[in-house]
DNA sequence: CCGAATCCTTTTCGATACTG
DNA sequence: CAGTATCGAAAAGGATTCGG
């Protein structure tokens, strides 16, 4: 019976987030008690996704991410790069060769964050029809 | 045997993300086969999450999303309530009081948005302190 | 009470040039 | 190859003012 388990888990989904909500507003949002948007700061900014998703499959080095990501620059890449380092959701492995290589691969935390990722990718692609019709019916009312 | 479970979760996850990963790569990340950055464009500014969290209780006016949510501008408040309107995740309906009133509520498609977001969420203070150790570390290495 | 419009500050991003 | 440094453009965000 899905229905009744879609309908369960909404529930569950509406009250933790609620629940959530009110705790974080009495701390008046305190970083330190309201964990999620120190965590998914990072996850907010324009290039993590794509990285997390180019290095899900396997390893890659630094050249190859510029490649497979072909419009990032130089700058962005290193620097998201690093800040996934610093979270520990990626390791960074140097190899001592001529010229260097450094290859980045996700750590088992890095790993872990890939299933609500694709829960999250799944609902988009779920929605994308009725989000492209609904901003088609909003931008035709007002021109 | 939640070690089973949880690594076929994995292994699904990883593959439906760089499987999903390539094939934008291949289209060059056309936005039109590309629904994920187009349609999570707006979780990511600063303040969609925080709305969409306090709406998940219960319906808000507009006064009432201002002092739940303290520091948000005017400006900010109006223009993200107007996006998640025009992606049809909420609705907005006017009471015609003097002085007006406004009233903002989850539409389904917005209901259904919170449970991939209670997963991101779940996950993030299940990482939390991982996250802050790595980052400590991180920063001792170099100052 | 709700929100549009304006002005200004801060942050983010990208292009370029340079190093080991 | 894999970065760092610097600079300027662009976008996001905030404060303020005004109007229905």
């Amino acid at each position: 019976m899905p229905g009744l388990r879609e309908g369960n888990l909404l529930s569950t989904s509406r009250l933790a987030l609620s629940t959530r909500f009110d705790e974080w507003q009495q701390g008046a949002f305190d970083p330190e008690l309201c964990p999620v948007r120190d965590v998914l700061g990072h996850l907010r900014d324009k290039w993590t996704t794509l990285i997390l998703m180019a290095l899900a499959g396997q390893p890659r080095r630094f050249s190859q991410l510029r490649r497979a990501i072909p419009d990032i620059s130089k700058r962005m890449l290193t620097q998201t790069l690093r800040n996934l380092e610093r979270d520990g959701l990626l390791s960074r492995q140097v190899f001592p060769t001529r010229p260097p290589s450094v290859e980045y691969r996700l750590t088992p935390l890095g790993e872990s964050l890939l299933v609500p990722m694709a829960h999250l990718a799944s609902w988009a692609e779920h929605a994308h029809a009725d989000i492209t019709e609904s901003r088609s019916r909003f931008d035709a009312d007002r021109p």
